[in-house]
DNA sequence: AAAGATTCATACCGGTTGGTATCTAGAGAG
DNA sequence: CTCTCTAGATACCAACCGGTATGAATCTTT
């Protein structure tokens, strides 16, 4: 009977459990969910992961993270005006997201709320996945900067935190209402915040 | 031995496990651990509350959504200067609080964050809260219009959305690097949003 | 083809969970 | 003094949790 490889099942234990951490978050996820979900058993779980915990790790590294530097950090670092491919990203979340894909919430910041403080291994990951992030946006800002784009009195480093900040509260809000109206409304605020940072016709 | 009034047990079950809630999330809150906080039993928890649930919902009706109506709700509505007094309460945020109350993060955040999706009671309740919270945001920026400190063209409705969310933002953010600074930094940043809705001088 | 290492399945474990049934002690009413 | 109602304690339960030990295939190497 069918054995697939062992590569291709690690990712589909690696994809139920991001689903299910989704859904759940880490702590009530539960492995005989997952494992129900791939129709696999405890056995090749804890082969391929020696916990857990471990499992939750890799969701974060190989699928959240790699996730988020495919849609906006790779694009951004390599852009000629990031400041527009900033802000076109922020066009395309308003406007093509649907209404399901609030009622999970933002994979990291479910994680970050739940994890944070519980589990320090958990906080460190995160917290990578944030700095780089949020360091993303800084260099974006100062490149509006020498692109005479962004006022030079902002402090770059306090705004892209902020921006990061605020982008993850409009999720929470969003999930909250389950409503992508909501999500809308909020990061179209968050924009004027980013346009604000432009020096005065 | 020691009985001290139905009154006074209950509201100190309901203030352990607000703690333990906040602590550990809804869903990783031990009763047992709520119980030898207060050297209770289990038949006293249950006398008073009928659910895990029910002691739940109690927690943030009288704990979290009393103490924001305290704190910022009730003195927004009551002041002659709304605006300053959303500005200077900002301000204490900012200079007063110490690195502790970061660690554990924004109650209510936390609640919204665990427990939107995963219970609709939960959803509801919280979401009355965010709602109101909003609201009171909302008529403090109109109030501002009507004082003209605020630009006549702003949506209030958007802004004070943006408001919170971002303002639950910091404290996620705050939450996951554990430091009072970068709750500074981020709430400042806030603060620069909420100043940049006022008409040009 | 024999030997060894992967890959996964099955069965089981101790611990913890929220919840309940039962009982006792005290307070107030008649 | 007794009856009743409330407040709280104790003991117990089934369900579920993550984790492990063992065994059976299958693949790789020699």
């Amino acid at each position: 009977m069918s054995h697939l490889g062992p590569d291709q099942t690690r990712t589909k234990i690696l994809l139920a459990a991001a689903a299910e951490i989704h859904r759940q978050g880490f702590q009530a996820a539960s492995i005989a969910h997952i494992l129900a979900d791939t129709g696999l058993t405890k056995g090749a779980l804890y082969h391929h992961f020696p916990s857990k915990q471990a499992l939750g790790l890799a969701v974060v590294d190989e699928v959240v993270l790699i996730g988020l530097e495919a849609r906006l950090l790779t694009p951004l670092r390599e852009a000629d005006e990031p400041l527009d491919t900033l802000l076109a990203y922020m066009d395309s979340r308003i406007h093509v997201m649907t209404d399901d894909a609030f009622k999970l919430g933002c994979p990291l910041n479910n994680l970050v709320q739940e994890m944070s403080l519980v589990d320090d291994e958990f906080k460190a990951h995160l917290d990578h996945i944030l700095q780089t992030w949020q360091a993303v946006i800084e260099h974006t800002l100062i490149r509006g900067q020498e692109q005479h784009r962004i006022r030079g009195d902002v402090d770059c480093n306090a705004a892209a935190l902020f921006i990061v900040s605020a982008w993850e509260g409009c999720w929470g809000m969003a999930k909250n209402r389950q409503s992508a109206h909501t999500f809308r409304l909020c990061m179209t605020q968050l924009q004027q915040f980013v346009l604000s940072l432009a020096p005065r016709a």
